[in-house]
DNA sequence: ACGGACGTTGACGTTAACGTAAAGTAAGCC
DNA sequence: GGCTTACTTTACGTTAACGTCAACGTCCGT
């Protein structure tokens, strides 16, 4: 059981180079344990990978990705901490937010230019076929 | 009518520099008038900033963005590349559903720590006062 | 005619996120 | 032992997206 990866693995897994994951771990946001001198991969930094790639995919800095990964695993125990980190989460969500009213306008627009365009690429067809 | 605008102007509305905005220029996603030397930003210019900062805030690169704003520009008279066009925008959109995806579901997490931290939060202060 | 606001074009500096090359280590196979 | 394969650290290179001067033009109010 608790199965392990190597660093070659997972790159291939997530399609990013060793040196990629080997950054991350350097700016904190993976902390594989070691045999010898070598990585070794639990499930957790798995995950903890896929939620990069992720973040990387919504646009954010590795620093931010940080502070959301950080976000599921810090245990909070002091009030005034879980506030300020209540807060951390509420600017999250509003960011997230306004990013999906972006997106949402941006797929109306792609949307009434395709349909313009195969209507304009079935009018030519027509045209060429009469 | 047709109302203009100078490069400071259009700085402050976005809240940007006015290095940023020649920069934008210098890769092709502006190209405003010029009186003299001076830029003179038409309303359609501000339309195009608009739609590059969205572009931004969902982690698009420059390079896209302004193949994206061109998307809207362009008019594609023949065949082939109106095939081609439509081919981009299906990219677009698709690569937009995923972002779609990892957002809600971003969101749905968030939400879950945050009615977690507020439970905590809330348990913490009948502790204190009773 | 002068200062100040606003604008211009270079040109070099900076940060983030890796790429790439060099040189060495450790294990397994034949 | 020698080769291969996978991995390691160290260090310098690169690209994107600007920031930061420097040095100069132009208009406007006083």
């Amino acid at each position: 059981m608790s199965e392990t990866y190597g660093i070659a693995e997972l790159a291939r897994e997530f399609d990013v180079t060793t040196r990629t994951i080997r950054f991350y771990e350097d700016k904190g946001l993976l902390s594989p344990a070691r045999k010898g001198q070598r990585r070794i991969y639990t499930p957790r930094d798995r995950v903890r990978l896929r939620l990069i790639m992720r973040g990387k995919r919504l646009g954010f800095a590795l620093s931010e990705i940080r502070e959301l990964i950080d976000l599921y695993d810090v245990d909070p125990s002091e009030v005034t901490q879980l506030r300020h980190f209540l807060e951390k989460i509420r600017e999250r969500k509003a960011a997230l937010e306004v990013q999906q009213g972006d997106i949402a306008e941006t797929l109306e627009e792609m949307q009434r230019i395709e349909s313009q365009c195969s209507a304009m690429l079935s009018e030519k067809q027509k045209t060429k076929s009469s």
